[in-house]
DNA sequence: CATTTGTTTTGGAACAGTTTCATTTAACCC
DNA sequence: GGGTTAAATGAAACTGTTCCAAAACAAATG
């Protein structure tokens, strides 16, 4: 195992120089940074100081907006309940601001200590992740799925919730019925919009590329899908809708155009927490457990961090798939509605 | 400033063994493990590794509860983006969990690296927070107040826009206008019954004490209120509600039973994020910054840090209060309600 | 009771990385 | 060029941790 003597050695400095360059302090010139950096990079080196071994996990989020959410709070939740009995202590870091220049994820966790890494993505930050898993550190993605298989990850499937509360609309005798999914593609979202497009096909419906309807996964972007379906002129006597937050903007919309849900319109939506709850009448829901998420995400870190891994080398990933499920309440209503209630 | 090596000294033992005293590693005998914590506690040991300063902030929850509701994940939103230019990283512990048995709250924070810490409290572990206080680690509290000024602590004060709140409904013509609390005494909402009382008592009102009723603070609490309030004889034409929760309780069950919010109730209530954006028509409200509140809390803790504060031994308090502001929204209207409309 | 065996406890030394202080090097300005 | 200032660097001293072997203790056995 490489030390910064060895880096000291190599680059032809004193170790007093290799401390100032890995901790970004000035005063070092840039002649002799690159050097250090190009041997510390060919050693592979890992911080250890003393002896003591790394005893973080490490949460990481790698868009600005995401750790307020409900979602991330819930599987923070599930994963601080899982880390209590294990020793190990949660770290929050940010994967853009944590590190430093020309630093590898795997410098970069070993420098604060942390053993394994559990990391928030979005679409637009499937990259970062890749990277890490390049690097064979002990790392868990939520939130996102890795089709090539090139990230361990832990994900939902909504795909057959999604085409089982789809089914149950077309039960109910309706047939206009929009889908609504976010601006960007998701691969959840996109799991969701293949749960309706079976459903549909399954009856022989060729559904209305009309009808699927994208608006930003947010309150506002459910209140303008509302104003977007009322002008419509075949109007969709039911919505699908693909994020929990966009389900509320839907209600408190409808709830001003005076349209009456399920009466004048059926809608089901998506709930990662109790959400669902919170509306009148309770929303009829593809359900997701996320806190189980967050249990099941650090189960499979530990098996992850016990393997010795071989360094700089990608492990064959293994993944965990949560089923979704769906959960009728009052927000759906048969259609046309029988005049004789 | 006092190291393993003087501590060893003065306890009669090796470095080794301050280290596994320390760290809590078995294999100490107790009579040993006593006799170098109590050099520790008179040196007022401070773990610097290398000559680095400890460069985590803990943000300790001490209910288990705790972690996942709006408040806490904007609190840490706010804390993560002070943060992100300061060097410091973000640690989340369990004050219950994360701390050994018979070991003081700074020699855990030590041990973990962490350099200051948020507290995050309820009344009912309000001790903890005056526990690590006496220690004199840097540490602030947010969520509760302090009054005999045991602790640091960042707080909003939101009796003053309570009292403005409830004028207003008094202005708008309410006479019979109910106060819902929490079922524990959280100080923040006995200041909102406080700011409730003194409306009522710059009219020459005496407030009913039926009037005041304490629910739950969550969803559920507010369903109860409605149905509490519907039953009563001299039924209030006016809700002022002390939390975001119980407020979407109360417009979910309204809606249910009927009720017309604002043309049959007002309600004024709380929040803490954007919450009273979600429900039709958007609450009129007592509004406090909780993502602020985290990033002063952050600031408060900086100059507590920046003093070399004398160990185990509590500095004057300094507190820092954000005022809590009062918005009209959709959901209050006058009474009686002007029929020519 | 003496002896052996095994476990627990402890200290010495080696090691990790960081920082202070003095020295060297470079730059700059008359 | 000479003198001054600032930047860059290294030796050494310092931090805490862990390995390894020695010591102390306990327990079983002859």
């Amino acid at each position: 195992m490489a030390s910064v003597r060895d880096i000291a050695k190599q680059a032809g400095v004193s170790t007093a120089t290799v401390s100032r360059v890995l901790n970004n302090q000035p005063s070092v010139s840039e002649a002799v940074k690159r050097r250090v950096l190009t041997a510390v990079n060919e050693t592979g080196y890992v911080q250890s100081i003393g002896r003591r071994s790394t005893g973080n996990i490490a949460y990481v989020y790698t868009d600005d907006s995401s750790l307020g959410s409900p979602f991330d709070a819930a599987v923070m939740t599930g994963l601080s309940s899982g880390l209590e009995s294990s020793g190990y202590d949660l770290m929050v870091l940010h994967a853009r601001h944590s590190r430093h220049p020309e630093e590898t994820f795997g410098q970069m966790f070993l420098r604060k200590g942390v053993a394994g890494a559990i990391i928030r993505t979005t679409v637009s930050t499937r990259h970062v992740c890749e990277s890490i898993a390049q690097e064979g550190f002990p790392a868990v993605v939520v939130g996102d799925r890795f089709e090539e298989g090139s990230a361990h990850h832990v994900e939902f499937e909504s795909r057959e919730a999604s085409r089982e509360a789809v089914s149950h609309l077309l039960d109910q005798g309706h047939r206009r019925i929009a889908m609504c999914t976010n601006v960007v593609d998701d691969t959840d979202h996109v799991d969701r919009v293949a749960g309706y497009m079976d459903a549909m096909r399954e009856r022989g419906l060729e559904p209305d590329h009309q009808h699927v309807i994208r608006v930003p996964a947010n309150r506002l972007g459910g209140e303008q899908l509302v104003r977007r379906v009322l002008t419509m002129k075949d109007r969709p006597t039911a919505l699908f809708v693909a994020d929990p937050f966009t389900c509320i903007g839907v209600f408190k919309e409808a709830r001003a155009q005076g349209i009456d849900i399920p009466n004048d319109l059926s809608v089901i939506g998506f709930d990662d927490s109790d959400l669902r709850y919170s509306v009148y009448p309770v929303m009829s829901s593809v359900c997701q457990d996320a806190g189980k998420l967050g249990r099941e995400a650090y189960t499979l870190l530990q098996q992850l961090m016990g393997e010795d891994a071989p360094p700089n080398q990608a492990t064959e990933p293994r993944n965990c798939r949560l089923r979704a499920w769906f959960e009728v309440h009052g927000s759906t209503a048969p259609y046309p509605l029988d005049s004789t209630e």
